[in-house]
DNA sequence: TTGACATGAAACCATTTGGTTTCATATAAT
DNA sequence: ATTATATGAAACCAAATGGTTTCATGTCAA
């Protein structure tokens, strides 16, 4: 009896986002429900393949939570939900640093040699803060 | 004329970087390889399986540009390059503002003096505590 | 030179994946 | 009440995936 209703946050995730996204057919579903919530039959219009296919596809995405389904009448309308990317962009996080390569090169220039004179940093610096 | 086909070259991508990560081991190696280069042998040492596997896992990193292998007498080393991981970035930026902009739809919320139909405050201010 | 070590390639296998077609069910329309 | 629509579930299938074992090759050490 007591349907816990799918209140917010702690997405079981049974499908983990990152198998999600990895299928291409998958990202462009979620690009399509990026602000619009949209019922299959529309849906597997934009894919070529069969409806039923698309339907799995949105089955994944539900299971991983990026994708909120909700019935009205007889048909199923699926939107965006963007909030289990926040896992993946904390992942990314960590990475972000090897590959700011400037970043490195400053690093060791401000660690390597800290008795030289740090004037030569300023332009190093701005790359610094790359990302908005 | 000469047409500018695929001028970067650093990218060939033969496997893309989001099937790449799609995989735990594989974003396990990542991790294992994030500063410092080492010998197949060792890397597979850190994995419950064979080293072929692993081998084969870094392959397909390596193809998708996420490693880059050197060779040093008889072993392979292989070492993070996040380089292509930016890509997943790039992507991943569209989809911030889906996640972050819940505040928006709070803001939007309350600058329309919710005359119209209040009835879905509720359900939208339970949203705003999935904060990391 | 001979033998041990490090590795990739090949062949093989079980499971998963992405897709299809067919069928059942619920809701709308006539 | 009957028919049409929207969808998911099931059974099925080919190809990809993740793994293994075996083998060949190149390099280091004795």
């Amino acid at each position: 009896m007591s349907k816990p209703k799918q209140v917010s946050a702690a997405a079981p995730a049974k499908h983990d986002v990152f198998q999600a996204i990895a299928d291409p057919t998958r990202r462009g579903l979620l690009q399509l429900l990026v602000d619009e919530e949209l019922p299959v039959n529309v849906i597997s219009g934009h894919f070529p393949m069969t409806r039923t296919a698309v339907s799995k596809h949105l089955r994944i995405l539900a299971d991983a939570g990026l994708v909120r389904e909700r019935k009205v009448g007889r048909e199923t309308r699926y939107k965006l939900n963007a909030d289990p990317l926040r896992e993946l962009k904390s992942w990314l996080a960590f990475y972000e640093r090897y590959w700011e390569n400037k970043l490195d090169v400053l690093k060791r220039l401000v660690e390597s040699d800290g008795s030289e004179q740090a004037e030569a940093a300023p332009a190093s610096l701005k790359l610094l803060d790359s990302e908005s």
